[in-house]
DNA sequence: TAGATTGTTAATCGATTAACAATC
DNA sequence: TAGATTGTTAATCGATTAACAATC
């Protein structure tokens, strides 16, 4: 039974469940029950029928999963077969980074250009993809409409690059500066990467697991 | 009250808490309520109130938070004021980024070290970082215990290299390759930086409101 | 067919929200 | 003191898990 509104927790499973599938694929397993995939993946097999009849029924009784039938699926559901174009703007070492060791390619993903400011790299390339004149960014996108810009600027332009790419008709913006953007386009969705909200968590666990072993010695 | 075992929820809100705070006192805020915290960061106050009881009593009946010292309290949580260290392994595009930009101290981490296997790059130093020899790291380590490892290394190497840091006796790693680990150390601490977990969410909110919208049309 | 496993309904569990006495 | 706001208990809501008929 398909479900008028998914659940953030269900969302935010489906990249996990696309990893796995993608693994069993390169294992060459071909069929999957929901009993073993919630072994693998640590959840339970209720869970994970439930997750899946979401958005439909992609199992077959008395045999479980077909896993690359199963993994187009959610690759459809997450929007990955819709040809989403993306451009990255700011190509620090950040953008650097993400524009040589991130494929966008394997996430349905295709990035058409690179934006800065610095003299040095416009016109440049970098694995392929041209560099632009940041200041130019308006016109090209007058041209070349994209769904998603990768935010990789120093944070003190963050909020006025985001506003421009607003203005632009972008519909999502892949946040990696830590500015809360404060957008007033509300149908421009925002997805923040906070590395130091990650980076505490860590913190946070180590410091429990230190204070149980403290209190055991007790 | 405090409690035994604070639920997942409550700890990943914490940073967020953090961030809010180090913002209103930027903003030479002294004292908040929980009505006014709530709105600014979207919460209801009963949240706000439940998850800080977890840990303590912050407030003030009839006054509110005093911003510093919850922020202090907060900070003290998650570990931030105990002094924890940390190494980076793998200084490519990424690992220069998080050297350069990611302020490990805003989080209360020291960033002792960094390891590469670059002969360009072993005895330089990168923003006061010495950066050595990988083959030496667990000589290093013997000498320099370390709680947390920033994992960057090329995908290739990831599992052997997250091995050689928990016989190290490392709490933590902060890993930012996609791969799973699979350690067999339990009392190693992973945290995972999923870039494409974030980015497939991003395009799932993306094609969900494109739907929307092509449903209003018919 | 018999066994296995789904999709779905019902039960449980946990997290969020509301309410309110305590108290600054 | 009176008003405001906390900390906490109770109520609600939603998410996870269990159970099971349907069926491959």
């Amino acid at each position: 039974m398909k479900k008028e509104r998914i659940s953030n927790n269900v969302i935010r499973r489906l990249p996990m469940y696309l990893r796995k599938l993608d693994d069993l694929m390169a294992h060459s397993v071909d069929r999957i029950s929901s009993n073993e995939l919630g072994r693998l993946m640590g959840f339970t097999p209720s869970q994970i029928r439930q997750d899946f009849s979401c958005f439909g029924e992609f199992g077959q009784q008395g045999y479980g999963y077909r896993v690359p039938e199963l993994r187009e699926q959610v690759a459809r559901i997450l929007g990955m077969t819709q040809g989403f174009t993306a451009v990255i703007v700011g190509v620090g070492n950040m953008g650097h980074a993400l524009v040589k060791n991130f494929g966008f390619d394997a996430s349905g993903i295709k990035l058409t250009a690179a934006f800065d400011a610095n003299p040095d790299l416009i016109g440049k390339e970098m694995d392929g993809v041209p560099i632009f004149d940041a200041a130019t960014l308006p016109e090209w996108f007058a041209e070349n409409p994209t769904d998603i810009a990768v935010l990789t600027v120093p944070s003190s332009i963050a909020k006025n690059m985001a506003k421009t790419l607003a203005d632009c008709g972008v519909k999502g913006i892949w946040n990696f500066t830590n500015v809360d953007l404060e957008l007033e386009n509300p149908e421009v969705r925002v997805e923040n990467i906070h590395f130091s909200d990650s980076l505490l968590y860590l913190g946070y666990i180590i410091s429990e697991s230190e204070n149980e072993k403290k209190a055991k010695t007790r």
